[in-house]
DNA sequence: TAATAGGCTGCAATCGTTTGCATAGAATAC
DNA sequence: GTATTCTATGCAAACGATTGCAGCCTATTA
């Protein structure tokens, strides 16, 4: 470099006379590539590299290094993520595959995923599964097909031959919210038996002894581990077991804990309080009182699970076991980062604590 | 290719003698790339390309092209989406920036955005901001380093350098929820003074005449049009505008609208409702005439303006503006396709149509 | 029968970075 | 003053796909 030039646009055309043509064509065509930096810095492509990239940064003189830098973001250069991923085999990018965003629970866990992940210049790609299976093959071919350097899945049944494959092609995996049952994956949930424990005993407490349970698809970790959480707690405390007043819901949605809802009435059996599996099961429930022109909690006690953002806001206020949704997230990643930095890295099971929320929708049973 | 022979794995071990050890280093080593399948099929990787290519898929044989696809799931090929995208300098990827995920006005935005995307074979890149502009412009950087064919933004200020940057940078872009002042840039928005048009007309025809208006942030398209909208509507309806009576919140949350309210109460006016200009700050409204001990709508009837999921289970049910969100996602990714196929169509500022959802939060108001 | 056209496939360069290896010069040791 | 180590940089080969061009072969035409 000639230490007398400075460069407004206006004085490149008139001093760099012919070498005009390369460079408009440059800024025409794109953004400057590292050739672009080197060759006006007059040194090698690999120079440059070396200088832009932290680790290697110390290789180079400092002077010219920084010199190289002052070029760099003077033509306004950005690292091309593809190249550099294609070379070093590190994309900086992990798959998020959620079931179904709209579901109030996911979107805290994916800023908390997301959150962490760019702490640590990763970035998240995201795609909601809508629950079918298909499409969520295709969205973890897509994403492989990308090279993500991980994968968090929030949608994993307990048997999931998907879970398999990726294990098996050896993409560092982690789970949130759900698990399987192998425990041959990282994985981050709630610890549902002391969760239903909780609530189990808060009923109990207000006398309620006719408990019903609305539970969820037994396919998922989440649905079976409540209900036999549920079955073993309800035992423990003393209380007796209907299996009438037991239905596992298809799925953990508010028209399933509605029909469900319907069920139980229409076993013709008694109960005060019906516990739920979700929070949307719970909702499902307040359908069908209003339908059937009951009151919760006076007639019915309702419980849910998740604490969703804004159940403390509906009528009645929901009681529920609140989990820790963004550190759910914040977990997995962390557990993620670990892995693709080694993915020897031995897995682990994460249980977080869930806490009992009590709002208007327990009350003592009426007489 | 011999015909004759078969591959089960242990075949080969047989069969491909001193072949044997380059096959087992590129299992161990990655997935098979389409040279792995070229040297299979015995043809050059260009045809393997031009094969697996649906544009290119006619030049070669049917016979050869049917081959080389056996082959290729033979060995589990999947085209590596970095060097296609470094070559062919698209990535079928988009970027979308929402402020906050756990609004939950984004959430079916943004499914309706991957939905759209996904048909067309595209992927989303999400980010949430946080609100916070530095982290925006970092992320923005990140998306365009990755190559990103596209980007939607949620959260766009109507005077946006960020904006101005990435149109300038010749980057496709959508608007979406928001838009700037400049009509340079498409953008898929709310027509907020229908809405505000229809509320007033609602709250008016139930007999309101003393109506307070708490808005959003100014710098805000969607705060600026409402409250534009409600000073103009306000006066065609012929209602009385006292500027005590109108606050412009500094952001559209809960809190803020909570403060709001308290405001209007210290100026010892009197108004028998309040048009919010968005729901979060009438769940603000809420927050703050339970703590004055008011009723709602029996002392002030609240208007919403969003739709937020559950709002209508809410104490009371809000009543509000229903924005078509699903479809202002799918809509906001349809035009960024388009402007990716053609950048250079013109840009088109879509105004979606808003409708009125009268709940309990409204009211005749007490004499 | 020779010339031409058209259909298939191969060749090699390219996209933008990274990195092991080589080398030139400077600094140190003896 | 020479031998030896460093230091700083350049060289060139990857990474995995795509694509314009060239060339071969077969089929068609005059």
């Amino acid at each position: 470099m000639q230490p007398g030039r400075r460069h407004s646009p206006a004085e490149s055309v008139a001093l760099f006379g012919y070498s005009l043509t390369p460079m408009i064509l440059r800024m025409l065509k794109t953004r400057a590539n590292i050739k672009d930096v080197a060759s006006r810095a007059g040194v090698h492509p690999s120079t440059v590299s070396r200088v832009l990239n932290p680790a290697t940064r110390s290789m180079v003189s400092e002077s010219l290094a920084r010199e190289i830098v002052r070029i760099a973001d003077e033509l306004g250069y950005r690292r091309n993520a593809l190249a550099s991923g294609l070379r070093t085999r590190r994309t900086f990018t992990v798959g998020v595959i959620i079931p179904d965003l709209t579901n109030p629970v996911f979107p805290p866990i994916v800023r908390g995923v997301e959150h962490t992940l760019d702490g640590e210049g990763y970035i998240a790609i995201l795609a909601d599964s809508g629950s079918k299976r298909r499409s969520e093959k295709a969205l973890i071919e897509n994403m492989t097909a990308r090279q993500v350097d991980g994968l968090i899945l929030a949608a994993a049944n307990r048997k999931d031959p998907l879970v398999d494959q990726v294990i098996e092609q050896g993409i560092p995996l982690v789970l949130v919210n759900r698990t399987v049952d192998k425990h041959n994956v990282t994985a981050v949930i709630n610890d549902d038996e002391l969760g239903i424990d909780l609530a189990v005993g808060h009923l109990v407490g207000l006398g309620h002894r006719q408990i019903a349970y609305i539970g969820g698809p037994q396919r998922t970790s989440t649905g079976y581990a409540r209900y036999r959480a549920f079955l073993k707690t309800a035992k423990k405390a003393g209380i007796k077991l209907d299996r009438d007043l037991i239905i596992n819901a298809r799925e953990f949605t508010e028209t399933a804990g509605q029909a469900a809802f319907h069920e139980l009435i229409k076993t013709g059996k008694h109960f005060t309080a019906v516990l739920s599996a979700n929070d949307l099961l719970a909702l499902g429930c307040y359908d069908a009182l209003e339908e059937l022109g009951l009151r919760c909690p006076e007639d019915i006690s309702v419980t849910g699970f998740n604490d969703m953002p804004y159940v403390d806001r509906f009528a009645p206020p929901l009681t529920t076991l609140h989990i820790p949704h963004d550190e759910l997230g914040v977990q997995a990643a962390t557990l993620l980062l670990e892995r693709i930095e080694n993915p020897d890295t031995p897995t682990k099971q994460l249980r977080l604590e869930p806490r009992l929320i009590v709002r208007g929708s327990t009350a003592v049973p009426s007489a």
